[in-house]
DNA sequence: AAATAATAAAGAAATTTTTCTTTAATAAAA
DNA sequence: TTTTATTAAAGAAAAATTTCTTTATTATTT
């Protein structure tokens, strides 16, 4: 069974979560015109070991200059690119209440290349109303829309027992990634992407920390 | 140099991270009355390996029953005290746009430990307002309330480009962890706790699995 | 012009995290 | 009562990720 040695695993998840902050102080400098950045700096912006941002660009067709850094321009261009953010996708949101309202107006989601063509609820208080120019149907409207709007995408930010249900729902709208805000998890074909994203996570990792603090290892 | 040769790193994250769910699972099952949950179960739930689960939970001083499992009970009770969830920690968040007004209206920060107490902002129109019960304040003003309330903990939402002024400040109210959701990376003494929560980042993993579909591994 | 210092890049090593394997316990079935 | 099958738990192995080390390059300083 002679193959190739080197697995082409992706691209590590670690480093894909870290490159949208590289972009972010990149697009910062390239407004400030500053035109090289090294990985120190990049390092000490992030708090991370300079190597692990080389080892992060290496993934891209990103190459430093030695002594010089990397160029600025080439960073924004090359990144935004790698991370599919200048390719437009169209997406739907079902649960129109806070969260998926912020998520409306959250103009960076349009920058990163999201494009939230439009809201579902059952709440008849929303339904009709325009957030943020994204108009609200009631969720049994438009099913097959998506695929003639080429929606690839499903927003669920309705409340945690309802996830399931909107993410068959989605699932039947052919669907290609779901983007779960509920910490519910969801069961879907294994061909479906799913990426959940919960604030508790991010809560409880703060919370460890606090409690643990000072822990200093030492035996 | 004779030490302690087991080094006593703490829980490590990525099982912090799961917890939340596991919990919001056992809480689920809780209100159905089953009694008990195999570690099976829940790693189907989660879509993960069951030793996972058992590693995970073997943190805790949650014990299993051979060939039964665990109690749904003692998962809520313990998990719940383990994530910090059960203490109540008091939070000031700045920025009461769309996403500080989603982050007040969730219930399901109060229900996890976390009270935001009061809001701050520059705009005048939403300052004087009361969001989901919370009052909205100029951001000159109460700084030196957070003491006085035992507020702990800052929530950082306004604009990314201001992250590092209000984080200054935050510091300066003596707070002890920031909870930052601008993708900007901000600069705060080494015992300050900061934690980044990027919608972003959760988007490029999407896109990246979106765009690598189906790359099959061979050579 | 030569020496110095900062940096990218590649590879090795260390660490961390996940998955696999084995063992022991025990409920359920035969 | 005996057998079977399911499970938790502990430890080993594997895989993934981060950090360390070395090398080569080249601006900057002397």
């Amino acid at each position: 069974m002679v193959q190739s040695s080197k697995k082409m695993y992706g691209v590590p998840e670690p480093t894909i979560r870290r490159m949208p902050s590289y972009l972010a102080f990149a697009e910062g400098l390239l407004r400030k015109g500053q035109q090289f950045v090294s990985s120190t700096q990049i390092a000490n912006y992030m708090n991370i070991d300079p190597t692990q941002v080389t080892k992060d660009l290496s993934y891209t067709s990103i190459v430093g200059k030695t002594r010089v850094g990397y160029e600025v321009k080439a960073i924004v261009e090359v990144l935004t690119d790698f991370l599919g953010f200048s390719i437009m996708d169209n997406a739907f949101l079902v649960g129109a209440g806070s969260l998926g309202s912020a998520l409306l107006h959250d103009s960076g989601l349009t920058h990163f290349g999201l494009d939230i063509v439009a809201a579902f609820d059952v709440n008849p208080a929303t339904i009709g109303r325009k957030i943020n120019n994204v108009e609200v149907f009631h969720i049994d409207q438009f099913r097959d829309l998506a695929q003639e709007l080429n929606v690839i995408m499903g927003i669920i930010t309705v409340p945690a027992e309802n996830a399931q249900t909107v993410a068959d729902l989605m699932v039947a709208w052919g669907i290609k990634a779901i983007w779960n805000f509920t910490p519910a998890r969801i069961k879907v074909p294994e061909d479906i992407i799913v990426q959940n994203t919960t604030l508790y996570s991010n809560l409880a990792i703060i919370f460890n920390k606090l409690h643990n603090e000072k822990k200093d290892v030492d035996e």
